[in-house]
DNA sequence: CTTTTTTTGAATTTGAATTTCAATTTCAAT
DNA sequence: ATTGAAATTGAAATTCAAATTCAAAAAAAG
């Protein structure tokens, strides 16, 4: 996606930062990976590349990618930080999985709809939510029912 | 709380674990507090007890309440983990404020149907669910646009 | 080219979570 | 009361991702 890397580029300039060929190759792999990404996954990635990055290299990227809105922190379950695109990935809740880690992505506008009537109760300006539903995908019920 | 000290106990024989005085006394302190609160944070007021109680001896019995189904782990925002009480307090979700860190439990029995649904949708078996809104409370609101 | 500033990444530090293990306590059997 | 096995405790050590440090390398400015 070229416009990513734009967003990226002016993200940089604005606060004084130049795009290196690292960064460049970090947006890169994040970009690439379809899943949820840890640190530690984007630096196994980006060190076989033909830039090398360092793993504070990829931690620092991280953080510039989050402060740029590209990328966002998830969590899911574990303690670990893992970092999913935001740019051109509209805002949405999961379902994860709790046998096989599995998760799907869903948006229920119904939901979102009455989580701010729910703030207007308490007269409460919402900035933004996360909602995660943990429980047996379809996969791992069968799984168990007929083996 | 009388019965909450019951189930305590009778979870720890149904495990084979003695009802200690750190380990009741822990449990006193973690009913006795109203908000939410962090190992360190039972710790410290453990400690000025009559019985004192080592962090570790808290780490494990907050583990304890846990698994008996008297606390229940929450994360709001920060990676600190914090217990809340959950014998005798229903589920909800929070409204929590990015300025003060304060917050409001509610419930919305709408947003909780639709949860269900969602799933439904996508064959998915609910067990538990987390929902956190990020924002701005009343108090933080008036405090900027009147200062 | 020379100087100044930024960037990089190996190494170190941090901090909460978790484990280890020796000392202590509990408790049932002599 | 005495013994000893089993459970409990808690100071200390360990773990491990996150965050920081700092000297070398690279880039930008002059
Ligand atoms: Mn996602
Ligand atoms: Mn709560
Ligand atoms: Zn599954
Ligand atoms: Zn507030």
């Amino acid at each position: 996606m070229r416009d990513v890397q734009d967003v990226f580029a002016g993200f940089l300039e604005k606060r004084g930062l130049s795009l290196t060929r690292q960064r460049r190759e970090i947006l890169g792999v994040f970009l690439d990976a379809k899943r949820h990404l840890t640190v530690e996954g984007v630096y196994n990635i980006a060190k076989k590349k033909v830039v090398r990055a360092g793993y504070t290299t990829v931690f620092r990227t991280m953080k510039l990618l989050r402060e740029a809105g590209i990328a966002k922190e998830v969590n899911l379950g574990g303690k670990i930080v893992k970092y999913e695109r935001r740019y051109g990935h509209e805002h949405h809740d999961h379902l994860v999985c709790l046998e096989c880690g599995s998760f799907v992505e869903a948006l229920d506008p119904e939901i979102e709809k009455l989580q701010n009537k729910l703030c207007n109760k308490f007269d409460f300006t919402p900035r933004r939510h996360r909602m995660e539903i943990f429980g047996t995908c379809r996969r791992c019920r069968r799984r168990k029912h007929k083996p």
